[in-house]
DNA sequence: TTAGGTGCAAAGAGTTTGCTCGTAT
DNA sequence: ATACGAGCAAACTCTTTGCACCTAA
């Protein structure tokens, strides 16, 4: 079955080859942000000939598409993931390296607000929060914060980041 | 005289050696974000017999110390900032690569409430703007944004920045 | 058929480190 | 005197690339 960025590559008049065909295909179904030894992991799990390069080549590919977005949540390496779900930001668990995505539309508006005041038209951003999880959550307050969907749990250690003193 | 940054790292004990006095004075004379390279550049212009590795060791060391903040805007480098300054965030002007400095009280109310929704304790944070100046600048808003001093101009490229469609 | 993709290994960029010598305390 | 820092070059990690071969369209 052709997945969802086959699809996308085909569109675009990409040439659709076999390894393009599963490297599409992993991270379609990739609910996280795996990086490229793990793009590369996956993808040799499901056919061999597949060298590194091609990974590295193949996301760069798709990034210059619009197709995939690169991420770098600190560590060193950059990870990807697809374009599709709508604007949204990052909040990293520090005990667990564990990144929930979240979206917040009063967030940008204030975002947007703030880049006028200093004479700036906004041409993106970037928001990341680390934080620990408390033991008696908030009965969920009502609004703003849409999504939030959890993710299984990439780098083990404690997150990293600007602003905290995590060494790497 | 004895620079800022020489003085933190007296009262921590840290062995003052020529070269370390030195690096310390050329960050306590940074007003803005350089990289390792620029560092060693301006440390060798006072004193050439530094090499670049103590530049690297001395840095990690005083972010170790907490008196340097490590700082990734993009391009692989990392950039170095004294913590002095209190929470400040980045806004990276997309056509010249210069970084304007500016703090929001408002916006460090709204992530903590963001976090705190999602069921955590918010650790630290970081917002990146990348934006266009604009031509009529709004006559200044009379709130928000405290500081907003500007900086020479680091990396002459266009921003790079998570979000939008910049190489590298 | 042929423009473009792939594998492999080598090259790059940024950063760290082993070892020997030097120096602040 | 001695524990710790510095210089140099080699090593490392992540990513890109040159080249000969292969393949989708």
């Amino acid at each position: 079955m052709e997945s969802r960025i086959e699809r996308l590559c085909v569109e675009r008049g990409l040439k659709m080859t076999g390894q393009r065909r599963v490297i599409a295909r992993v991270l379609s179904e990739a609910a996280d942000h795996p990086d490229v030894e793990e793009l590369y992991r996956r993808a040799a799990a499901l056919d061999a000939r597949i060298s590194i390069a091609t990974v590295y080549r193949t996301v760069r590919l798709l990034e210059e598409q619009g197709i995939l977005e690169r991420r770098d949540f600190g560590g060193g390496r950059a990870r990807y993931e697809p374009s599709e779900h709508g604007h949204h930001y990052h909040l990293i668990d520090v005990q667990t390296g564990r990144v929930i995505e979240f979206a917040d539309a009063a967030h940008e508006r204030m975002v947007a607000a703030i880049a006028a005041r200093l004479g700036f038209d906004l041409v993106s951003h970037r928001l990341e929060l680390f934080g620990r999880r408390r033991e008696a959550p908030t009965e969920a307050g009502a609004d703003a914060p849409a999504t939030a969907h959890d993710e299984p749990a990439p780098a083990p250690g404690q997150g990293n980041g600007q602003g905290n003193g995590v060494t790497r």
